[in-house]
DNA sequence: TCCGGAATATTAGCCAGGCTAAGTTTGTTC
DNA sequence: GAACAAACTTAGCCTGGCTAATATTCCGGA
């Protein structure tokens, strides 16, 4: 019954706001921020163009190029140059960028599992079934 | 099965990142920033002191003091005194701030409701049933 | 009574992270 | 080879966080 659109809107609208209260948390006081820690993952893959990086995150180029200004100057991510386009700048995770990545994401976890573990059994199913549709949620 | 802890804290990890975009799309381009509804919104139910203002949004009191001066700029809010102590200064809502809460809420929901319209039945279900744990998990 | 500390709020100054507009360099096409 | 397009960067603006440094006002005790 009240799960009609309309109706639902207006939970996930109020729930939404409990998600960024959830985020901060989850993220407050760390070395590297989610948006920073978001780009990491994304080369975790494999050197990827400056483009790619904003589209993948829903951002616009010179919101990229800042970003990755600064995880190049605290020595996160090199850029380089695509061999046979010289307008195109690649990005990639040096050493240290990975390391950081695995920290940040293991902090993270940590953080979001002890949150997690507050809830009972029932509660984390509902979660577990609800986390691909808000994914795509996310993502249409 | 896979809705131990720190499994399911992976996801949600994920899933939070994917939650941003969402937020993001909801809000680009709207009158009244998300922030903004959400303070609007808590003045709704009657004035408010500035302390209680910015504990309600886990936001520290100088943030909530810019928040409310633009608000205050844009006429959507009042600020006033308590009649028993001349230190706190209390919020509330002009009309014009009541009618610009409904008009962005009303789009709010407007552009959600399109979402999960995409959605199954069955997709909505699970996204019904894991709402309240979501809310729990943001503001606990 | 009045004086010092606590409570409430604001201002100032910093940073991250969005955006658009404008500029540079390189590629492509006619 | 000139003009247009594509990829990226720079510059300048905004929101929205934060801490530290002021007012102001209240209250409790000497």
């Amino acid at each position: 019954m009240q799960d009609d659109p309309s109706h639902l809107a207006e939970q996930v609208s109020a729930v939404l706001r409990d998600l960024v209260l959830l985020l901060r948390r989850t993220v407050a006081g760390q070395p590297v921020t989610s948006q920073q820690l978001g780009v990491l993952a994304s080369l975790e893959r494999g050197p990827r163009r400056m483009t790619a990086l904003a589209e993948e995150h829903g951002v616009q180029l010179p919101t990229m190029t800042v970003q990755i200004n600064r995880l190049e100057d605290a020595g996160l991510v090199a850029r380089g140059t695509a061999p046979d386009d010289a307008r195109v700048r690649t990005v990639e995770l040096t050493t240290e960028g990975r390391e950081r990545l695995h920290a940040g994401r293991q902090a993270r976890i940590a953080r979001l599992t002890r949150e997690l573990e507050a809830l009972t059994d029932d509660e984390r199913s509902a979660l577990a079934a609800a986390l691909p549709v808000l994914g795509r949620l996310g993502r249409s």
